[in-house]
DNA sequence: CGGAAAAAAGGTCATTTGACCATATTTTCG
DNA sequence: CGAAAATATGGTCAAATGACCTTTTTTCCG
């Protein structure tokens, strides 16, 4: 199980041995069941979370109690809602498993303490960090600028491999169009 | 000049002069005149920019040729294409004035200088980082799940001092929605 | 395996939205 | 100041979209 994880860890930055024993060591496995959360809106994000294996997601409700997925996390990627991690505070997000998932949790004073003393790591953190930005921009100005079928487009392009995980609602959702909508841009690529 | 600057960093964070004279000593005031661009997509974004007064906007254009702002920077905020200038590599943004403005840049190597040398310094650029993050966190849930008009009350709400510095068309850019629609949600305000 | 639940697709229709155009008003800047 | 540009508003219309509902298909899980 530590396998999976050392070999996300070495393709990103190089740590001695000592380093990645500690990480680990500090890491409470945790298998989540399709459909059960890990994190609940109005609840506090107490922990860093490395999908192992599976796939999350991350999504807001509306007033109407209409749910939009901002964010999907499959293997070897992180997930939390940072707001309220940073500040310990109630989350405005659910954090939900798609598939049954093996996840990695560190508390926050665990990981801050490995943030403090292992400089690779805080690197790798910062990287995640930037990168999450820079995608950030890129699909808010999809989100702004594209049509539906743009918007579908892309997302095929951008994550080929979830496709076929993912039931279309959930498209439509990350997505921000209704799903009828998914729906007839579906059936016009196949009647050509 | 420098009072302006000086007034804003220590409202976040306490320097030393010394740390406060080497950080005002690099950087390069200029001015920008209204529609002047900051920085043209396809340029590599060469510097950090810190808006002492007027007000920028980001934006990206689409392949027909509408624009699309992301951002607004008013004074006391700060601007850049973290892609770009991270990697400094092309950047797909564009920044540009829509008031005359002041602004301070600094190179690259110059600010990564200070941010090694100056512990708080970093940590102020974590915390814009963070709040980056939550902000678009939060801007792209609206832009999936909110209608035009409660995009356009929550945009009233959050930046109530930029209504009467901007046309109503970059308004309509930055929500994501058309002029026309924006008026007659205007329209109808008013005949209530 | 089989029944129940979830997901996808299809039909219909009202509404919203944007495109296009013209016009009025304001602002800019030489 | 005054011409030109930018901005805002208004009208009209077609198209896209979502809401609601039903039917079919697939998936799940005991």
């Amino acid at each position: 199980m530590m396998h999976e994880f050392e070999i996300y860890l070495r393709a990103y930055i190089n740590l001695n041995g000592g380093d990645l024993d500690r990480i680990w060591a500090l890491a409470v496995p945790k298998a989540v069941r399709r459909n059960e959360f890990l994190l609940r809106e109005g609840d506090i994000c107490r922990h860093k979370t490395f999908v192992m294996n599976g796939l999350l997601r991350t999504f807001g409700k509306t007033a109407d109690g209409n749910e939009h997925i901002l964010q999907f996390s499959p293997e070897h990627s992180w997930t939390l809602d940072a707001e309220s991690y940073d500040h310990q505070q109630p989350s405005s997000y659910n954090i939900a498993a798609i598939e049954n998932s093996e996840v990695l949790l560190w508390s926050k004073a665990d990981f801050d303490g490995l943030l403090a003393d292992i400089p690779e790591l805080k690197s790798l953190a910062e990287q995640l960090i930037s990168r999450n930005i820079y995608s950030g921009r890129r699909r808010l100005l999809t989100a702004l600028s594209a049509t539906p079928e743009e918007k579908y487009h892309e997302f095929v392009q951008s994550f080929p491999g979830l496709l076929a995980r993912l039931p279309l609602h959930m498209i439509a959702s990350y997505l921000g169009i209704s799903i009828k909508t998914l729906t007839r841009i579906r059936q016009a690529q196949l009647r050509r």
